[in-house]
DNA sequence: AGCACGCCGACT
DNA sequence: GTCGGCGTGCTC
């Protein structure tokens, strides 16, 4: 007898092991999709994890079905699954909900049957049983779902239990493939017209019918210069109608075929990477193709505009003519229309890209594609990392600094960066990092020797670096020069852009209206009433947002605690700038890119257009203005507050600030002269502004890694943070202080707290966070996480703490 | 994650 | 008295 362990996806701590009937036992294969049953009725597809002969000391469940001819991942996937789960502290269910599209992970859904044997006399049914007696009998099957909207309520079960026992239905459940294959019509032409005679002879007949002939004629145009011919291009080009088309196939002349087509249709154009790079960029690539001769992870730190996406494309193709996979990550953000276009020129149709705005039929395909080779290079977000490579030969992940890569909810939260260095080593793959503004994590490492460490410091085309300038507000408030939150410094500069003709990046970093109010009188704020913040005004929607649960409440005008009418916004958001500026600047085109504003799909992508084609002028917005923007004309960029960037209580601010600074300032003049860049700060002898203002990286470097050190912080140590969570304060801080001592003797100094964070409520859980700092090299590891994980579940036995989330965050950002 | 079982409050 | 709320425990 053979057995599988097969992973579902669910945060089941285990995987469960289901035996394999006789007839799969040759066909099914670790990385198999199969169908099983999860208790009494729920069905899933799962994958096989491993077959083995060892009889569990339990009675197994047979498999019930096999879904797929071939397995949908290949054991190195497996594997790099098995090593998320255990160095990111989650479960294998829930590395395999994020790998797989949406459309793979299938579970049963509960589907209501009429019994005919029933009859249709309803006399013994009560009001509710007769209104789904009644609506069964009419639409043959129902799902709970429509059941709960039939009845308008959310427990339907025990009316469902009732009818079963009165015979009145049958239940089964449904495991449905959700992956659909697109079907599209295509237009053939009758075996007996394939000959020029018949052919003729059917011209003279359709004179009748000039339209049936011109659209005749349009199709063995078409046939002749494409191959083959679909319905609907065939309508297109020949302005024919349906009704006209129907002619034809009803005369038999033409005949409708639907073929499965590919919903990611090539461009059929060959890869070009005909392009020279600079006498720089020459020296480091061959810089980078040393390092990987000994080293498996290189830094390229090249300044913004350096031109290192050429680079990559060398490199790639270097990969590619080896017969290997490529993966090229960026941050979501970063993966515009403007750097598709750019790949998908060099490297044509073995190019896929993959991110959250595909839909899952399409990912379903992108996937099947990276697994059978047919895709050899995948640009994607952080989550294509988990495609099933087969043959991976270089990971390249630009903007590696980017805090993005980290997912933070839901787990597996892992950092892409990281992993892709353990997965890489798998193939014995090479890993490029690039970054203008390396993680301090990463430049460490180059540092040591650990990886290979290539800089380019000339921008391309000769371009200079911008020219920083520090506005000293303190001083332009004192002598009253301020224009709100313009000094006018950055007001004469926006003028002055604008008017010849170039374009203006304004960064803020906090979106809506007003970070928050508050009443003049008394000093109330409106705070959110599920979480410990205060709400954010944004003046478009004229409601005040909760940032961190998304509720939103009508604008307060009177005071609660006081009663009076003296309510302001106070500070400032993107919102507001834009406000402002529009007052200011009233002939400029003003857009705003943030959150708010790129909700949608495509607004993203609306915006980058309009910014290309220069009908913009100014352009305010907060982080997403930083990543994945290269446009010639912007020769203006302000940053607003600097202060708001240093202020932030956390260990990675200047690092972060740093960052932020100096790849918004990249944004400046990256053609046509130099541009210029104006910082506002309430403190301009900050040293961090300094650093900015030099473009000097190294001295950033030094100077943070000098305190890391002295603080125990990252590179030297790991962290590991733990995250207790109930809607009960009293049972948050107890659940944390009990695992706080058992972690104690073990952990000793290493650990901290418990403490409360920042914003100590959110959606009504109160939260607890002990942070545990563990040795960089320690070799125990392993065996800390998995005693951690012990503590948690021996933690939850106790019934008091049984609904206390306790969450792990590995290496966060 | 579901989903069943079981124990306490608002209705007939 | 019952219906139905959701706390708790289990799924190979």
């Amino acid at each position: 007898m053979k057995y599988a362990d097969v992973i579902l996806p669910l945060a089941l701590p285990k995987n469960y092991t289901y035996s394999v009937p006789e007839k799969m036992e040759t066909s099914l294969l670790p990385g198999s999709r199969v169908a099983v049953q999860l208790g009494k009725q729920k069905k899933y597809a799962g994958i096989v994890k491993a077959v083995h002969e060892q009889a569990p000391p339990y009675k197994t469940k047979p498999i019930l079905d096999l879904l797929d001819t071939n397995p949908v991942v290949y054991p190195t996937q497996l594997a790099f699954w098995t090593w998320i789960a255990s160095y990111y502290m989650c479960t294998e269910g829930e590395v395999l909900n994020a790998a797989l599209p949406a459309h793979l992970k299938l579970s049963s859904e509960t589907i209501l049957l009429y019994n005919d044997a029933y009859g249709t006399d309803f006399s013994a049914l009560d009001d509710d049983e007769y209104l789904i007696a009644e609506a069964l009998l009419v639409r043959k099957e129902l799902r709970i779902e429509e059941v709960q909207l039939i009845l308008d309520k959310s427990s339907v079960y025990s009316i469902i239990k009732k009818l079963i026992e009165k015979q009145v239905l049958l239940v089964y459940e449904e495991l449905k493939e959700a992956y659909k294959e697109k079907k599209e019509s295509f237009v053939q032409l009758h075996a007996e017209y394939q000959e020029d005679a018949q052919l003729e002879a059917l011209f003279n007949e359709l004179g009748k019918a000039p339209k049936q002939m011109e659209l005749l004629l349009a199709y063995l145009h078409l046939l002749k210069t494409t191959g083959s011919v679909s319905q609907k291009e065939l309508l297109k080009k020949s302005g024919a109608t349906t009704a006209q088309l129907k002619g034809l196939v009803d005369k038999q002349v033409l005949w409708i075929e639907k073929r499965t087509v590919d919903r990611l249709p090539g461009s059929n154009t060959a890869a070009q990477i005909d392009f020279d790079l600079s006498p720089a960029q020459t020296v480091a690539l061959s810089a980078i193709q040393d390092n990987f001769k000994d080293k498996q992870v290189t830094l390229l730190h090249g300044v913004t505009s350096s031109g290192k996406t050429q680079i990559y494309v060398k490199l790639i193709e270097e990969y590619l003519a080896a017969g290997k996979q490529v993966l090229y990550l960026l941050p979501e953000i970063g993966l515009t229309a403007q750097i598709t276009r750019r790949l998908k020129k060099h490297f044509g149709d073995i190019l896929g890209i993959y991110h959250s705005r595909f839909n899952n039929n399409e990912r379903v395909e992108i996937w099947n594609k990276v697994k059978s080779q047919e895709l050899k290079v995948i640009l994607g977000a952080r989550s294509s990392l988990l495609l099933p490579f087969k043959d991976l030969g270089l990971v390249i992940l630009d903007e590696e600094h980017d805090a993005s890569y980290k997912q933070q909810d839901p787990a597996p939260r892992y950092h892409a960066r990281d992993a892709a260095i353990y997965y890489a080593a798998q193939f014995k793959a090479k890993v490029l990092l690039g970054s203008a503004t390396p993680s301090l994590e990463s430049y460490y490492n180059a540092q040591q020797g650990k990886y290979g460490l290539v800089t380019l410091g000339e921008r391309f085309g000769g371009i200079e670096m911008p020219a920083i300038e520090l506005i000293d507000i303190k001083r332009e408030m004192a002598e009253k020069t301020m224009d709100g939150n313009f000094s006018s410094a950055l007001k004469t500069a926006i003028s002055d852009t604008v008017a010849a003709g170039k374009q203006v990046i304004l960064f803020q970093n906090r979106r809506g209206y007003a970070p928050f109010l508050l009443c003049t009188t008394c000093g109330w704020i409106p705070h959110c009433k599920q979480c410990d913040v205060s709400l954010t005004y944004h003046r478009n929607q004229d409601k005040l947002h909760c940032h961190y649960c998304g509720t939103k409440y009508p604008y307060v005008h009177t005071c609660t605690a006081c009663g009076s009418q003296t309510i302001e916004p106070k500070s400032f958001g993107t919102e507001k700038i834009e406000d402002d500026l529009q007052i200011a600047f009233p002939e400029a085109r003003i857009a705003r890119m943030d959150v708010d504003t790129v909700r949608n799909k495509d607004s993203h992508n609306k915006l980058i257009e309009r910014l290309e084609d220069k009908s913009v002028d100014i352009l305010v917005g907060t982080q997403m203005v930083v990543k994945g923007l290269d446009f010639e004309n912007v020769n203006l960029v302000g940053i607003l507050s600097a202060d708001s960037l240093l202020s932030f209580p956390d260990f990675r601010v200047h690092e972060r600030a740093f960052q932020l600074m100096e790849q918004v300032s990249g944004r400046a003049g990256r053609k046509h002269g130099t541009g210029r860049v104006l910082i506002q700060a309430a403190n301009p002898r900050h040293p961090v502004l300094h650093y900015v203002t030099a473009h000097d990286y190294k001295a950033m470097y030094d100077a943070e890694i000098a305190e890391r050190h002295a603080f125990s912080y990252p590179p030297f140590v790991r962290l590991l943070k733990l995250t207790i969570k109930h809607k009960n304060q009293q049972v948050a801080e107890q659940a944390a202080h009990i695992l706080a001592s058992w972690l104690h003797p073990m952990l000793g100094n290493q650990l901290m707290g418990p403490a409360v964070p920042l914003v100590a409520r959110v959606r009504n859980n109160y939260l607890q966070e002990l942070l545990i700092k563990l040795p960089r090299d320690a070799k125990s590891i392993a065996q800390i996480k998995q005693r951690i994980q012990d503590y948690i579940t021996q933690l939850r036995t106790e019934k008091r703490f049984r609904t206390v989330a306790i969450i792990p965050d590995v290496d966060g950002v």
